[in-house]
DNA sequence: CCAAAAGTGTTTCCCGTACACCCATGC
DNA sequence: GCATGGGTGTACGGGAAACACTTTTGG
């Protein structure tokens, strides 16, 4: 018994990056198709050969040659019959951290412009984007809760301010420099960096840097990551 | 630019029953196709007019004449380019719940058998079924912990003994049955029942509601449900 | 020596934990 | 009156929260 259907698959990547106390996601404006000078998130339809994981990746290379620091799956939107004007879509998204070092996206071939927008100055965007950009945002919200993906917004060796800052930011917080600066040391998974520290105005700072593999031993013994401020 | 894509979309729903102080799932027993009469998830593919809920709840119906007590979307599998030997499809999978007193689905159009199995006592199941049937068992869980969902699996009117039953068979741990109560209680979201108490062996036991409508009211403020214990 | 940012310790209080005895009923 | 399961209180300890001064540098 064959099956009639005519669904098509695509794959939307939210990316989040991190920089200047701000939180940026990257957008891109096409250049074909219904939705010409849109601003959209990077994404497009799933080849038959390919899996979901290399659709993205795909995508994210194709339109902003980026390689990013973390993904996860976050929902598939397709309850929208409408979503799409050309035909009946499904968009299975993605979720994605860079790290602040790469956070120069250049425009490649599909798209005309990639570019970094702060969370709370948005552009009008396609389809029902915004929703699923929401959706990312409370997702990131409550992870970097519960676990250490703060870092893979970060550079490499980072100032403790930074983290400080970063959390600060996200979650729209004040949090005591003291008690947070404890909490982080206690869990062991942050190391002292030799980089010599940067000398502007006030007191130096040093360097550190997250221990990604203590973490993860840390983790099998059932260690739990929980960042949770008044 | 016409889009050539030879996916199928399909939707799996991973039903949980509670009964008896062991967690269940719903399997049915395929009728047709190259599965013939293996064992698998409630499941088809979606409608080109459907919604990707309406799917599942359709699914439901016709597969074991269920209404479920809750539903969420799970994780969408499309990794795995070989899942179905017939063609390629993704399968957007659902994480339902049924309180026991709806726990007797009949087998319907499409499938001649539908039963229940308990949670260490599958059957082999077809395609990758099992796989998103761990990855649902694992959600369970840890959703258990911070959203008041074993309500979902309880009757309207239970014992504080089968909540905490509940608690210790699906979590796998010994509670303290006196800080268990002492927890529960202290969130003010259930209620004693008027239901006048069953009369077995040793002491009756009080009926209590689950009052929903105070947890959203709570929610709404700010309340977070949460039982941890060693 | 002043301004600017970084670093650090102590006390308090609440919540999670451990723990055991009495109560209501049926037989 | 005894067996069975239901219901409840208290004491302790650890971790979260609140809180402010000292240190290092540049100008």
């Amino acid at each position: 018994m064959p099956i009639k259907q005519n669904i098509k698959v695509a794959v939307d990547a939210i990316v989040f990056g991190y920089a200047h106390d701000t939180l940026n996601v990257l957008l891109i404006k096409q250049k074909f198709g219904e939705m010409k000078n849109q601003w959209a998130l990077v994404g497009g339809f799933v080849k038959d050969n390919e899996t979901l994981l290399q659709a993205v990746n795909r995508e994210l290379e194709e339109e902003a040659g980026l390689k990013v620091n973390y993904l996860e799956q976050l929902y598939t939107f397709g309850d929208e019959l409408q979503r799409d004007p050309r035909f009946r879509v499904i968009s299975v998204a993605y979720f994605a951290l860079v790290n602040s070092q790469n956070l120069k996206p250049v425009a490649d071939t599909d798209a005309d412009e990639a570019k970094w927008f702060a969370i709370n100055e948005l552009p009008p965007l396609a389809f029902d984007h915004l929703a699923i950009l929401q959706k990312a945002h409370q997702r990131l919200k409550a992870k970097l809760t519960y676990q250490p993906i703060g870092f893979d917004l970060l550079p490499d060796e980072f100032l403790f301010s930074e983290l400080e800052n970063l959390y600060c930011t996200i979650l729209e917080k004040e949090i005591d420099r003291r008690n947070f600066h404890k909490k982080i040391d206690s869990f062991g998974i942050i190391e002292e960096s030799e980089k010599p520290a940067l000398k502007k105005v006030g007191r130096p700072a040093k360097f550190y840097r997250f221990n990604k593999q203590k973490y993860s031993q840390l983790y099998e013994e059932g260690f739990v990551f929980e960042i949770k401020f008044a």
